[in-house]
DNA sequence: TACTATTGTGCTATAATGTAGTATGACATT
DNA sequence: AATGTCATACTACATTATAGCACAATAGTA
């Protein structure tokens, strides 16, 4: 991939767009600090993202926050994936009762784009939008489980491995081993690797190349997964995804 | 409101985007002759969006579709809003098992936020990011009514009135009567407005300056949506939207 | 109440940037 | 094999965005 020459003030404007990540309301002041652009360079930008509506100041505080539009833009993203998937999704929380995502490859990184939640009390709750390491992840593994050695290698290589629990993959081996047995199950499996109590079932959506960037996952308490549920679970996510696979020319 | 200087880049770059609005795949040159831009000005653009995650390419089409970064940054918009709104969401399909909207003016428009379905096989389907007359609407209503009289014979003069089905209001008298009654009972009703057999009620959630910009709204078959069933909801809906307003300082 | 600090916003000259035109290579279709 | 269409690369030039300064409005402090 070649370096290819980016437009400056397109990536200032992204740039002020990202200064959200971290705080809902920021002036303009504040945010010309946080991108080390001058005040009125930043307030440019502002005013333009504002009158597209990707921006919108609030009277109260006279700041700034994302506007409306942006979030008209975000329910466009993979809208047609995230129809053809939903009824999978209703299907599964019907049959299970637990949380059932949708989520797509970004990089090294997972991120939730859909749930349909559990009619249970006690129930996972994920929030659309938000970014998860792959590696533990049921989710990400199975979609990293379908790329070839030679990229696993690749992506592997990069991963700086956090302890989230006692039963978190913290070396490239442990997880080849994961990935293996997911390749030979068709879905994966995270016992309690990111969060304590938290067991996910996950298989992948591939398309027309083989590869995937997609995943379904079914999150539980690790209660209420055993393994008996857990191996049901897997083999309903494997029909569903293969099915869904199919449609995207695989 | 001063006509400010609008930087052109980035407003290319957010018109390439709303391109996307009516179709899902599209390759630069189809951009370009959308745009009107040059096809090196587009390919550059489109470049730049592509490298901050706004766009992604595919590689079946070669062809670029809205990018994950865009709908990760649309999750965060009225993010807090939102959480806090959810729980009242889910409260009142509790109550009244019927489909429930969080929806949010822009300009003569409403656009859903956030629903929490009803559990009936027989419901009421939003899709989030959808925009809709404010006239046509109980949630439009509502939020109309919350503004001073000039203001609203200002906003009506603007409205092309359309005709949706024979129980659509189709001119601004009408509205007007409307929006008194919406004054008096504290909640909108919209009954077949919009949509034969779909009915709804609704309620404004004020900010501190009394006006209000997000509403909920209650949406059911018609035939579930009795007139003693609404005059119910509405009761709740007003209690709820209360609440909400205040911890938004009104 | 007066003073100070900090804010958002407006303006302009200039230097840096994005632009259009052209070119190329890849792929598909005939 | 030839033609057309596509995405992508490069460059010179003119347009554009930029930074610096100025100012008014607001908030905070003495």
């Amino acid at each position: 991939m070649k370096e290819s020459k980016t437009i400056q003030s397109v990536d200032r404007a992204i740039e002020i767009l990202s200064c959200f990540d971290q705080n809902e309301k920021l002036g303009v002041t504040e945010i010309s600090k946080m991108t080390s652009l001058h005040k009125s360079t930043a307030f440019n930008l502002i005013s333009t993202l504002e009158k597209a509506g990707l921006l919108s100041k609030d009277l109260a505080s006279n700041k700034y926050q994302l506007g409306i539009e942006l979030f008209r833009l975000g329910t466009l993203v993979n809208y047609n994936l995230r129809k053809m998937c939903r009824p999978y999704l209703e299907k599964l929380v019907e049959e299970y009762s637990e949380t059932v995502n949708l989520v797509a490859k970004n990089e090294s990184l997972i991120i939730y784009l859909e749930k349909v939640e559990s009619p249970h009390s006690m129930r996972i709750s994920t929030n659309e939008g938000q970014k998860v390491p792959m590696y533990t992840t049921a989710a990400g593994k199975s979609i990293l489980a379908t790329f070839p050695e030679d990229e696993i290698e690749k992506i592997i290589q990069d991963i700086e491995y956090q302890k989230f629990t006692n039963y978190t993959i913290s070396n490239s081996d442990e997880l080849i081993t994961h990935l293996k047995l997911v390749n030979e199950n068709g879905y994966a499996e995270d016992i309690q690797e990111y969060e304590l109590g938290l067991t996910c079932v996950a298989a992948a959506i591939r398309d027309y190349t083989g590869k995937a960037n997609y995943a379904i996952s079914v999150s539980g308490p690790h209660s209420r997964m055993t393994k008996e549920v857990r191996k049901r679970i897997g083999r309903t996510l494997v029909e569903y995804t293969d099915e869904l696979s199919k449609k995207l020319g695989y």
